[in-house]
RNA sequence: GCGGGCGUGGCGGAAUUGGUAGACGCGGCAGACUUAAAAUCUGUUUUCCGUUAGGAAGUGUGGGUUCAAGUCCCGCCGCCCGCACCA
């Protein structure tokens, strides 16, 4: 029995695919053109399993696209600047330049080793010169279009290690690696008019047909466009008003109290006189800037002994109170609260002790009675306690509402997103600089063409705190480039979101001297089909469907959505393993015991599995692929990543899994390789047995079915059905020239069929069948459709829904055959006891159900 | 908290999208080969009752629509993802 050497031929057809350049591509406007792409990595050391099926989804369309006649582009490259590099210089003492180039190194080895069908003459870093001054040329172009701007915005400040902390830095309120309790403070930032393209973005996800309804379905939450109204209330005893935004002006008379966001230049500048509110401030400041966390705080409110007059009834005051849940970043930064009708409002106006008056009846309450409980309600139903709104319904009343306060001088309506813009500053070293500089005469100028690329400095220290750009001797210093006068440079870098906006453009051609060429832009994009994890779905996503725009409003290509497919795939998990004092073990570790239980490979410790999680380093429950690639080989890890799970839910990774995979390698490999065969080019035979019919009829079918799963992203259906034509196979032992004709008709299609999924072993057993040339350049099998369909038919026989036979028929046979034999059946018999039936339903090929 | 998703045998999952629930794989059990083991092959495997024939229950949970519901509708429970400075 020979036994397939994975690691040889793995090798040997690498080496070939290499030295032929088989996946190198041009333009070739000939043929029709394909476009995979994966979500980059970022290269955070060694590949991990979300790597490995991310990229083996992508390798099977690639080449299943390019059996079929497409021409394909599949590149890879690196999303390379980003705070882990920054983490690892401070923890490790290694320069984040070089910290970055070794993972992409040993990176690149590992994805090689996966014998993906990539076109590595594209590869790019966004880390490299060569990328980011793209990237700054385009900014100064969208500054010069108004499309970048300098503003205002909060970021988590920890005042120990005087930095800026992203949110997953800021744990219970404090800093990560200080301790200190984290500030609020106020920066000037860069920003991206992502607003400017709100509606254009919401349009454009009608257009989407090819990306999943969820995506969609999030994008347009995230950008949430919102009819409402501004209502400007008068503050008693001071000049100026108070703007709020609303999406319910019509339960303006339900209002009991306003509300400013902690932010609010109102709550800052009241702050100044009063030292209690002050302090709420610092309170409400600990929460730091992640929506979620001010979300799920416990919602608290300062009176700010403030009020504004209610517009609508004259004389009647309404509290201005700062809460901590009032979103600075969304509408006018302050509301009203109508408690009858809005639940958070309903919780704060009963912790606080305001008033709670109904103002939309609903349907069935009787108006006289009505009062609010526990829940406040949102329904439409009949206004009531609003004077001149009475009685309108809700959508009546929220125009009636607008009308009057148009006429009032005292609002409008007025249309809201939650959408903001994108602020792109982040004081941080490891990422792409801003190209601008601060000139004390001529203020804030862009770094003019020539002087780019404005290159990142890699002789920078990371012992002090703060921003080692700030600290360079003399990078930040330069001369304006208007007067000529000493100026600083931006030391704020891009948000690594920028990078990863444009680099699917970029890859359409590595152009030295611009971001890309146009012809060859305008002939790859955009992206057929782009594969990554569902955790992109809105910001990545709608940032690179911007920032598209944002370049063809610059003139730099005619293109708006950057992806037409989109597939999110789910998560690796593994079961975890810890120690009875809670300490997580790496799966490798754990070994069966004596007893059979599980234990600590060195300690001997007994191990409790806990339930099946996604793959993390803090939980230890990762498996490493080069361990799987070095032990079954890339096939095998393929095959088992898309054989059980369906594409888009989470994979568990088991042990058992990979050796399945591996078993069936095998199987496939003693199918064809030890076995009587035709030699190639032996013509069929004239005549062909039933058994030789009913595998042709086997073989056709699983094209079609394998077919339509590749298509469909089902490629677990896939891989199921390539198992079960193996499985007729080794079972079709007949003897003489039609079987082994049949034989390799099937096990070519076999080979053909697995090819996209396990490219090294299939190329092999091609070369084995006695072929020369590439499986890699031969064409996707097609199925016959005469042997698709069966000439008889099972059909299911129920008695009121329960199966009770079946019966077998001709294709489309007569629907009154069909009930005879049905009724003729024993069982059906038995239950009529000879009585004429109530009803009979026929569904032609498929069920016959019998109501009695 | 808000937004989105998922839930089917011991396990991963399949079900032509309203028409025979459990394809395919893993694991288990029994057997063949072997001095033995591994590998391989054959059979079996939703649960319960029954020697068989056969019957009953069954897709997180409670209702509903239908001749027919894993699939559609309403309520609940559990888990996962995102929430703008992780990528």
């Amino acid at each position: 029995m020979t036994r397939y050497n994975a690691k040889e031929t793995e090798a040997k057809w690498q080496r070939i695919w290499s030295d032929q350049s088989v996946f190198e591509v041009t333009e070739d406007p000939s043929r029709p053109k394909y476009y995979v792409l994966e979500m980059f990595p970022y290269p955070s050391g060694r590949i991990h399993m979300g790597h490995v099926r991310n990229y083996t989804m992508g390798d099977v369309v690639a080449r299943y696209k390019r059996a079929q006649g497409f021409n394909v582009l599949h590149p890879m490259g690196w999303d390379s600047f980003g705070l882990p590099a920054e983490n690892a210089a401070f923890e490790n003492k290694v320069h984040p330049a070089k910290w970055t180039r070794e993972n992409v190194a040993v990176m690149r080895d590992q994805l090689k080793s996966m014998g993906l069908s990539l076109d590595w003459s594209r590869e790019l870093s966004t880390c490299e010169p060569d990328y980011y001054a793209h990237e700054q040329k385009m900014f100064i172009d969208f500054y010069k279009k108004g499309l970048a701007y300098r503003g205002e915005s909060w970021v988590n400040w920890d005042p120990v290690e005087d930095t800026v902390l992203a949110n997953e830095q800021v744990i219970d309120g404090r800093g990560w690696r200080s301790g200190a309790e984290v500030e609020k403070k106020l920066l000037h930032q860069w920003f991206l008019k992502i607003t400017d393209y709100a509606d254009e973005l919401l349009e454009g996800i009608e257009s989407l047909e090819r990306w999943p309804d969820k995506v969609r379905l999030m994008q347009t939450n995230w950008i949430n466009r919102s009819e409402g109204a501004k209502i400007l209330f008068d503050i008693n005893g001071r000049d100026d008003k108070l703007e709020v935004f609303t999406t319910r002006p019509d339960t303006l008379f339900g209002a009991s109290f306003c509300a400013l966001s902690p932010n609010h230049p109102l709550s800052q500048e009241l702050a100044e006189g009063n030292a209690d509110l002050a302090d709420f401030l610092v309170e409400c400041a600990k929460l730091g800037t992640s929506e979620a966390a001010l979300e799920k705080a416990e919602k608290l409110g300062f009176d700010t002994g403030l009020t504004v007059a209610h517009p609508f009834r004259p004389g009647h005051e309404l509290p201005i109170y700062v809460a901590n849940f009032v979103l600075m970043e969304y509408g006018a930064g302050a509301i009203f609260g109508c408690p009858g009708h809005d639940q958070r409002d309903l919780e704060f106006a009963r912790k606080y002790g305001l008033d709670v008056i109904p103002v939309v009846c609903p349907p069935k309450e009787d108006p006289a009675t009505y009062a609010i409980g526990d829940e406040a309600y949102t329904g439409d139903g009949a206004m009531i306690n609003s004077a001149f709104l009475d009685g309108l319904d809700v959508p009546s009343a929220i125009r009636a509402a607008i009308d009057r306060l148009i006429e009032m001088g005292a609002g409008e309506g007025t249309v809201n997103y939650r959408l903001r813009d994108w602020g792109v500053s982040r004081q941080r070293y490891w990422g792409c600089p801003v190209p601008m500089i601060h000139c004390a005469d001529c203020g804030t100028v862009p770094v003019p063409e020539a002087d780019l690329p404005v290159a990142l400095p890699e002789d920078v220290t990371f012992d002090k705190p703060g921003n080692p750009l700030d600290h360079h001797p003399t990078w930040k210093h330069v001369d304006c480039p208007v007067c000529g006068k000493p100026a600083q440079r931006e030391t704020d870098t891009f948000d690594t979101f920028i990078d990863s906006a444009w680099y699917f453009i970029r890859f359409c051609s590595l152009s030295p001297n611009s971001a890309f060429d146009r012809a060859a832009a305008e002939y790859w994009m955009p992206v057929d089909q782009y594969i990554g994890g569902v955790e992109h779905a809105v910001l990545h996503l709608l940032y690179a469907r911007f920032f598209t725009r944002a370049l063809r409003d610059c003139g730099y290509l005619d293109v708006a959505e950057p992806f037409e497919g989109l597939f999110t795939q789910g998560m690796v998990c593994h079961e975890t393993y810890q120690t009875p004092d809670g300490g997580w073990v790496f799966p490798s570790d754990v070994i069966d015991g004596d007893d059979g239980s599980r234990v600590e490979r060195e300690s001997r410790q007994p191990i409790k599995v806990g339930r099946s999680e996604k793959m993390s380093k803090s939980r230890r429950n990762v498996v490493d692929p080069e361990l799987i690639l070095d032990t079954y080989g890339a096939d095998a890890g393929r095959l088992f990543m898309m054989s059980d799970s369906p594409p888009e839910r989470d994979l568990e990774w088991t042990e058992a899994g990979i050796e399945g995979a591996w078993r069936y390698l095998n199987r496939v490999w003693r199918l064809i390789t030890e076995a009587p065969m035709a030699p190639q080019g032996t013509p069929a035979p004239e005549a062909l047995d039933d058994a030789a019919v009913a595998v042709l009829r086997t073989v056709h079918q699983t094209i079609a079915a394998v077919t339509e799963g590749l298509e469909r992203f089902r490629f677990n259906r896939s891989v199921a059905h390539v198992r079960e034509l193996t499985n007729a196979l080794a079972d079709y032992k007949d003897a003489g020239p039609t079987h082994d004709y049949v034989r390799r008709f099937a096990l070519e299609t076999v080979v053909q069929l697995i090819g996209p999924m396990m490219p090294h072993i299939a190329e092999e057993l091609w070369q084995t069948l006695g072929y020369e040339t590439l499986l890699a350049d031969a064409p996707w099998p097609k199925a016959d459709p005469a042997y698709l369909v069966d000439e008889t038919v099972t059909i299911a026989v129920q008695i009121k829904g329960k199966l009770r036979g079946t019966i077998e028929m001709p294709r489309d046979a007569d629907k009154a055959a069909v009930e005879e034999m049905a009724l003729a059946l024993d069982a059906v018999q038995r239950v009529t006891e000879g009585n004429p039936p109530q009803r009979v339903i026929v569904v032609p090929n498929k069920i016959v159900n019998v109501v009695v």
